[in-house]
DNA sequence: CTAGTTGCAAAGGATTTGCAACTGA
DNA sequence: TCAGTTGCAAATCCTTTGCAACTAG
């Protein structure tokens, strides 16, 4: 999906909410739209005030908490109390590994996993909504760091 | 495993990192291994000053994360930006359903999962120390409710 | 116009930390 | 004895909120 019909999208979204397009609300979209890498609320407020396209931080929590909302980014804990967002552009979910050496993420999908889950979750009578999967460990690199030390 | 022998495995570790057992730490283990519930550190806090077994808040939270440290608990976020804590007896790992409705949790344990989540590491190179699986969604009875309104 | 928005600064909740007074081994 | 502990209160960190001044439609 390119920016402008998320921008459409979101619009849309807000309009049927009773909510308005503004400046702010748009900059912080694009910003989000234009990253590949997960996000926190305190680097989009940087990026903003780098590019001198404005948005308070409360703003910023707002927006993104409505881009959630609207299933225009979703949000993850990082772990240590902090949310990281990213887009969705339409993409299938996907899971994550987090690298406890240097934070990166790789993504992951697995069709076993997913379908095993609603088994399990229909087997519990339980009615899945979302789910998250985090791995956490060492990436290739970090490992090799690990082992040279 | 029985409270007596949490307590020497406790202290063992204790000793081997140069710490030693008090009194607010011997309260914390045993408070946390006599409920089978997941709890927060507020309620442990709670439930110490219930008993009058004293132990400060600050001292609370840093029982708890030694105890996580040394393996005795588990953690997990509650996504609220919440700890919850359980202990773990020597029980096989296990993952969560919760409730968005009652919060109740629901421990489940897939081996296949477990598997399909050791090859997906290692197709990715990645060294596994741990993960989280929660489902989320409805309980049975939260679902009735939903229903009925 | 006017309901919805914004920024600011203050408030919140969970957790951590500095420090001086203690205490277990 | 004395390194390790504790409680307290202050400090942090991330996020939310009250409110008066704006602004999109």
């Amino acid at each position: 999906m390119k920016p402008e019909s998320a921008l459409k999208r979101f619009t849309a979204f807000l309009r049927e909410k009773g909510l308005r397009l503004t400046q702010p609300r748009s900059d912080i979209l694009m910003m989000a739209w234009s990253t590949h890498d997960h996000f926190t609320a305190d680097q989009m407020v940087a990026w903003l005030t780098e590019m001198d396209g404005k948005a308070s931080r409360a703003t910023v929590y707002r927006t993104l908490s409505l881009l959630v909302e609207g299933g225009f980014l979703s949000s993850m804990d990082n772990g240590q109390g902090t949310l990281l967002y990213e887009h969705i552009l339409g993409h299938a979910h996907h899971d994550h590994m987090v690298c406890l050496g240097c934070s990166r993420i790789i993504e992951f999908r697995s069709e076993e996993i997913e379908s095993l889950q609603e088994e399990l979750a229909a087997r519990h009578q339980f009615q899945l909504v979302d789910h998250t999967l985090r791995l956490e460990g060492y990436c290739a690199s970090c490992q090799r760091q690990r082992n040279d030390a």
